[in-house]
DNA sequence: GTCTATATAAGGATAGAC
DNA sequence: GTCTATCCTTATATAGAC
């Protein structure tokens, strides 16, 4: 499943990163990319297929790194809803403190994916949406979260923490464990009973 | 300052907002959007200047609207914040489930406004945010609010709005209203003290 | 006010020399 | 593996007939 990726073409990789998320996919052209890594446009060709797969790699990569840490989670005790749910806002604000510029274009580009793989992609995030909906709902069930509309919960939290991937300055102001500790009470306390 | 639009003009607007946020503005074409108003491309140049004067009228417009809800909640008194934070997220939800689609275009695709736009643009926001910050320091400053960096909290708020633009369906399983009811205690909680 | 035709620029991608 | 040159398509926008 992981390809092994040359060192000049994760260079690559990571400059398209950085032009989506300030430019979007649309505008940002295989000369702009080229420019970024000092090569003539047509020189790209010789470490990726198109501008296309570029997008693939990098929603691909980052929906791995939803993918892996929501098994990791799928092992805590299925009757800890709560202790899930911090699992799951810490994997968000762990991604996103971690690699911001990837996530982002990510989050917001995926769209101009072509088919099989945008269908390959939606799948992917509905399945982990899915286990995020069955968290909400196993704790509201224990009477442990207030009665609510499950889709409301889960598009708040999830968009509620998507401001860290435009807004979040790495080593800057507030260190990753910091923002856990004011974001994650912030969070949970509008949905805990009590 | 407000402009007489044409209802030609105004439909190509509408339309564009459409397409905007299915496609993002860089990748609508005017040809594109020429078929979606049943024209051929040239014919829109009757109706508007450039592509990018339509994004320039989408998001000014949205911008007045944030600007005129703000200068609303200015009347509410300055030593009730909480009344005022409420007022605002009042306002996000009701920009929102008014028009989605306009507002979701004027989200993301600000960024390709050209100078001096942008600038103008910029501004705006500023302002706005600037306003909702002064309510955040209030709401902490009486001891209401839980003390916590204020940026975190300005931003997951508005953020966890935002999703509402990609997802909310006019008419369909929840009211305006329930949205409200749910989601400004959910939000609200996790702020206040106690 | 809409059309056809066209100007002009920029886009993704390939061929072939080095 | 990088370059120059170029192909082909698509883009925004304009000119001028109707």
């Amino acid at each position: 499943m992981e390809t092994v990726v040359s060192e000049k073409k994760q260079r690559i990789l990571e400059a398209a990163a950085c032009l989506f998320r300030d430019k979007g996919y649309s505008a940002t052209s295989m000369r702009d990319l080229a420019g970024a890594v000092n090569l003539k446009a047509s020189s790209l060709y010789n470490h990726i297929s198109s501008k296309e797969e570029i997008l693939q790699e990098i929603c691909l990569a980052n929906a791995s790194r939803f993918h892996r840490g929501m098994e990791q989670i799928r092992e805590l005790p299925e009757d800890d809803p709560q202790g899930r749910l911090e699992a799951l806002l810490k994997l968000h604000i762990r991604i996103a403190t971690q690699d911001v510029t990837s996530v982002t274009s990510f989050n917001d580009e995926w769209r101009h994916l072509s088919e099989p793989y945008l269908t390959q992609f939606l799948d992917m995030r509905r399945a982990y949406e899915s286990f995020f909906r069955r968290v909400i709902r196993k704790g509201t069930e224990q009477g442990l979260f207030r009665p609510a509309d499950e889709s409301v919960v889960l598009y708040s939290l999830i968009s509620s923490l998507r401001w860290l991937y435009d807004w979040y300055e790495p080593g800057k102001r507030l260190a990753p464990a910091d923002l856990e500790e004011q974001l994650i009470p912030l969070l949970i306390r509008g949905i805990l009973v009590g």
